[in-house]
DNA sequence: ACAAATTAATCAGCGCACTGAGTATTTCGG
DNA sequence: CCGAAATACTCAGTGCGCTGATTAATTTGT
């Protein structure tokens, strides 16, 4: 009697999308390699030579979840890892030319997923859709790390 | 150089989205109870003596997830589970006391947290909001059960 | 120059999420 | 009535995602 509506629950319907998209990946894009993997080459090949905690924060992944995904794209021959030089805390990582040609491929394969995903939106729904949930990720991030202290936090 | 843009790839800004409202959610309803724990309670709050698979179909969450979420929910006392004398391959489920008590005060927190996750979203736009990723959501899932014999495949 | 603080990465531990395989129970067909 | 199919649940295995604690390297403050 007091059940709350959980389609008017923001963080449900996150879910839901995310569970739905998942499956949509699985069987559009690749089995092997997940969205989040393909997230991280995608920095890797944007900028070489990244660090992983950089590469966490391009992508949005902390600090054990992106180990996990390099430690596997590694595994896999996708992305070279060495110790930089010049600190000795940090690897520097860069795609393989096994990783640019699983980059190349995904990136067409997810271009015609995103497409039969957003399908049911008219192209001025889908920019919509894109910039309300960019400015709530982006708003309830920030409520994360109130310390920028070019922001201040009063 | 042949990077792309992932502000414009809907799985990563769900992801993004749901990550937000996961550390929203350990900061402003609990950090016992988590969300999905919480929609299975509400589940069996609007609906009390629902089966497992039932339970999961409400909310979204396949047979194994399903599974262990009410596990942790009975070893906390939060349900009642008993075998269906009517199916022995059932079990039925039902809140207990201390379960309704855990959900009457999760749903207060919860809406508090809702404003503040939407509150960069005027009325209106939370209204899009929803209907947008919803309607995503439901069609990205219907390419995944095209079964369903009163609506047929062809 | 050297102790203290900071930073990058790792590890252990928990929870969500999916698949494929296996077990037990019920239902269906002949 | 009884063997086959369907159904509910469990189990093993993989991957994402977080926190708190630890280790190793660099930077900072005297």
């Amino acid at each position: 009697m007091a059940a709350v509506d959980l389609t008017t629950h923001p963080g449900h319907l996150a879910r839901r999308l995310q569970q739905a998209h998942y499956l949509l990946w699985n069987t559009m894009v690749s089995e092997e390699t997940t969205s989040p993997q393909f997230a991280v080459l995608n920095a890797l090949v944007a900028e070489p030579g990244l660090d992983q905690r950089t590469v966490g924060e391009r992508v949005g992944l902390d600090r054990s979840t992106i180990a996990e995904v390099i430690s596997r794209l590694d595994r896999r021959g996708l992305l070279d890892k060495v110790r930089d030089p010049q600190d000795g805390r940090r690897f520097l990582l860069r795609p393989t030319d096994d990783g640019l040609r699983v980059h190349r491929k995904l990136s067409v394969r997810t271009a015609r997923m995103n497409q039969v995903f957003l399908a049911p939106l008219s192209a001025g729904e889908q920019a919509v859709f894109f910039d309300l949930i960019q400015r709530v990720a982006d708003a309830a991030e920030g409520l994360r790390n109130p310390a920028d202290p070019s922001v201040a936090t009063n």
